[in-house]
DNA sequence: GAAGTATATATGGAAAACCATATATGAAAA
DNA sequence: TTTTCATATATGGTTTTCCATATATACTTC
């Protein structure tokens, strides 16, 4: 993992706030991310598309949805800078998180064990 | 200090090695930088520039020569990124560090105590 | 189960915005 | 006057965005 590819693709506002999401909440669906972000779903299509290009992120689809988690087989240091940079900055994905609990109808997931 | 403000000046090669260059060294002048990366002046003076700018360099001049170094200010949780970052990718700037350890004439610090 | 409809996501193509670089020039220090 | 560094302008190239549409799955009705 080149680091200045991995820190363009924190290097946007739409994807860095996706990314922290993601990482908070572990996995995430694209309408989740488009209700959360307030932004259009082609908009937010594109850029996972990006950040599963850049092997930052997996997606697998469960039904009529696709579920992005963090690719588990980034670099350490990596997992670390997201983590460290959400953990320091809360605030900036308060509003995201809010509306993402406020949000209805979020889709189930099926968890694979059980 | 904007998370993505922040990442988008590590989006860069030049800004990138040019900062995990200092952040190893603890400071570094223009003409070393200029070496290290084997970059013409202008170039790396106007990403220094930028660096400054937002807050992630801090410059002082010495004789003819102006120093960088990370701004003291910036976040913890920045200043460890760039240090996790260096650490975990010693061999993206390898060949810098042999570019500046191998020249000649590199300007003297004047150390502000003793 | 087949056909039609609705929902979620992806993508092609064009326009707009942004970023990086080169060249040339300027200013400050010694 | 030479060395070091900064900046202005022009240009080329990439990135982002939008709109329209395609695909894939699910749901409903017959």
């Amino acid at each position: 993992m080149n680091p200045v590819q991995f820190y363009k693709c924190l290097a946007d506002e739409t994807r860095l706030r996706s990314l922290l999401l993601i990482v908070h909440e572990g996995e995430l669906c694209v309408c989740e991310l488009t209700e959360a972000l307030g932004e259009s779903q082609p908009k937010i299509s594109r850029h996972l598309a990006q950040l599963r290009n850049c092997d930052l992120l997996q997606d697998r689809r469960q039904g009529q949805w696709v579920f992005y988690r963090l690719n588990p087989a980034l670099p350490t240091w990596a997992t670390s800078v997201l983590q460290e940079t959400l953990e320091a900055n809360r605030p900036f994905v308060a509003d995201n998180l809010r509306k993402l609990h406020r949000m209805g109808a979020r889709p189930e997931r099926e968890h694979l064990c059980c």
